[in-house]
RNA sequence: GGAGAGGUGGCAGAGUGGUAAUGCAGCAGCCUGCUAAGCUGUCAUCCUUCGGGAUGCCCGGGUUCGAAUCCCGGUCUCUCCGCCA
C-alpha cells in the first residue's frame, strides 16, 4: 500500500509508474484519493474541534460537581448534547472518508523502479542474463512427466486420487531427490548468512493482508472457513509477517531469513498443455529468503539476492536467464522483480523457477513493520524476497537435463545429499 | 472441550469513573575533566494557522457530561483439568 503522503508529494512520479504498469483509470483515481485525502484532514480538523469544546466542557462539569455545585452543572451538560451530535455526525464523515480513501488504497499497486520498463505482459519482459550451455539430448529426450514415470519416481495419478490433479506423489528416489533440493537449498542460504525458521503453513487473515495477498487475492488462497485461516501460497507471507507490528532497532537491520514450506495455490483458471506434470501444481515445496532492509540498502541487497540465485543454478549446472520483469507483468506489490528461469531441452521451453523482488515501503505499510533511523525517528523499513528455489520446475529441469540413454544423472552437488548418483 | 487469570508506550510496570504514574533503554541539548553522573526536553498515531488540538491502554459495540477503569460481544496469551502427536 502505498503512503497517502507520498502520492501527495509525488503524484507525477505515482502516474508515470502506474502508467508503466498500464494501469487502468490512474488519473482518476489518484485524483479520488487526493480528493478523500483532503476531505478526510478538513473533516478531522472540524472534528477535533468539537471535540475540544466537548472535552473542555467535560473538564468543567468536573470542577463543578467536584465543588458541589452541581445545578450549574447540569447547565452545562445540556450544552453537551448539541456537540455529541456533530461530533457523532462528523465522526460519520470521516469515517466514511477514510475508508473510501482507504479501499482506494487498496486498489493501487506499487510504483516501479526506474529501470522497469513499460509493457503489458510477459513479451515486454526484459532478458538481463544468461548462462550455461543447453545440451544436446537428441530426438529421444522425454519431457520430465514420461521420465518420471518410466523411472516411477512421481506418481500424478496417485496424487490425483487422493487429493486432485496438481497433488503429485514424490516415490523412492524422486522423494529422496527431493529432500536432498530443500536441504541443499537451505545450505546454501544458511551459509550465505540467512536464518533459518521454520513456520507455521496457515496464517491468519491479517498476515494475509500483511504481505498483500488480502483483500485481493482471495481466490488464489485455500481458506479454512471453519477456523478462518489461509493455506499459504508462499513461505513469504508467515515469514514476512513475523515482524509485522514492530519496531526494529536500526542495528538489527538487515534482517535476513530462510525458510522451507510447502506452498498451496489454487491456480483457479489454469488449464491446458502447459500445466502438464511439474509446471503448475496446487501443492509444491519452496525455500524462501526474505530480507527486511533500510531503504538505501534495498537495492543492494536485491542484488545480492540476484548473485546468490546465480551461485545456486550455477552449482546445477543448469542453462538459466533472468528477466527484468516489465511494469505490467510486475506484481502487485513489488517495485522490481528478477525472474529466473532454467531452460527445459525436452520441453523446449524456458520454466520459471524464482522471483526476486523489492516490495520498497509498500508491504511494510500494511505490515507497520518500522525501524528507529538514526534521526531517531520511526520509519518504514523495505522488505524482499525471493526463492533459493522452487522445487519442482528444479526437479523437472533436473530430470529431463540430466537424462541420458543409462538413466538421470544426479548434479555432483546434489550427490552428498541423494546419497545416490544416478535414477535408474 | 471445561474452569480461572490476564492483555497499558521500545521494554518493565502502576493506575476500579475526573481525562495515562514511575523505572530502564534510546535521542537532543545543557552542565561537569575522575571511566561517566546530573539536569532539561524528547521519546505512539493523526491533524495543525506551529500557538496547539485530537486520538490512543488487545479489537468492536454500549452506558456516561466524562471510560484504561463499568456493561456486552470477539480475539489472543498464561495456569489448571480433560483429550492427544
Amino acid at each position: 500500500m502505498l503512503q497517502v503522503q507520498f502520492i501527495r508529494d509525488n503524484k507525477d512520479v505515482v502516474l508515470e509508474g502506474l502508467a508503466k504498469r498500464n494501469f487502468a483509470n490512474a488519473e482518476a483515481i489518484i485524483n479520488d484519493v487526493l480528493k478523500f485525502d483532503e476531505t478526510r484532514r478538513s473533516t478531522q480538523v472540524s472534528l477535533d474541534n468539537v471535540l475540544a469544546d466537548s472535552n473542555k466542557l467535560s473538564k468543567e462539569i468536573g470542577m463543578l460537581f467536584k465543588s458541589g455545585e452541581v445545578q450549574k452543572a447540569n447547565l452545562l451538560k445540556e450544552k453537551t448534547s448539541q456537540l455529541k451530535e456533530s461530533g457523532k455526525e462528523l465522526t460519520e464523515q470521516l469515517n466514511d472518508v477514510t475508508t473510501k480513501l482507504q479501499d482506494l488504497l487498496y486498489q493501487i499497486p506499487n510504483v516501479p523502479h526506474a529501470s522497469v520498463v513499460a509493457g503489458t505482459s510477459e513479451e515486454d519482459n526484459e532478458e538481463v542474463f544468461k548462462e550455461g550451455t543447453i545440451p544436446n539430448l537428441g530426438e529421444k529426450a522425454l519431457p520430465h512427466w514420461e521420465l518420471a514415470k518410466k523411472y516411477d519416481i512421481i506418481d500424478f495419478d496417485l496424487g490425483a486420487k487422493i487429493s486432485g490433479a496438481g497433488f503429485p506423489v514424490y516415490k523412492g528416489k524422486g522423494a529422496r531427490l527431493q529432500r536432498a533440493l530443500i536441504n541443499y537449498f537451505l545450505d546454501k542460504n544458511t551459509s550465505a548468512g540467512y536464518n533459518e525458521v521454520q513456520v507455521p503453513h496457515l496464517v491468519n487473515e491479517a498476515s494475509g493482508f500483511g504481505t498483500g495477498q488480502l483483500p485481493d487475492k482471495e481466490g488464489q488462497m485455500y481458506h479454512v472457513t471453519a477456523d478462518d485461516l489461509y493455506l499459504i501460497p508462499t513461505a513469504e507471507v508467515p515469514i514476512t509477517n513475523l515482524y509485522r507490528g514492530s519496531l526494529v532497532k536500526e542495528a538489527d537491520l538487515p534482517i535476513t531469513l530462510t525458510g522451507y514450506t510447502p506452498c498451496f495455490r489454487r491456480e483457479a483458471g489454469s488449464y491446458g498443455a502447459h500445466v502438464r506434470g511439474l509446471n503448475r501444481l496446487h501443492q509444491f515445496d519452496k525455500v524462501e529468503i526474505v530480507r527486511v532492509e533500510k531503504p538505501e540498502n534495498s537495492y543492494e541487497a536485491l542484488n545480492g539476492m540476484v548473485e546468490h540465485i546465480k551461485g545456486i543454478l550455477r552449482e546445477l549446472k543448469l542453462p538459466y536467464r533472468i528477466l527484468r520483469l516489465c511494469g505490467g507483468d510486475t506484481g502487485f506489490t513489488a517495485a522490481l522483480t528478477f525472474d529466473f528461469e532454467l531452460y527445459s531441452t525436452a520441453q523446449e521451453r524456458w520454466l520459471e523457477i524464482s522471483s526476486a523482488s523489492n516490495f520498497e515501503t509498500f508491504q511494510a505499510n500494511r505490515l507497520k513493520l518500522r525501524y528507529k533511523n538514526s534521526e531517531d525517528k520511526n520509519q518504514l523499513a523495505h522488505t524482499l524476497n525471493g526463492s533459493s528455489l522452487a522445487l519442482p520446475r528444479v526437479l523437472a529441469a533436473i530430470l529431463e537435463n540430466y537424462q541420458t540413454p543409462e538413466g538421470i544423472k544426479i548434479p555432483e552437488v546434489l550427490v552428498p545429499y541423494c546419497g545416490f548418483e544416478i535414477i535408474n
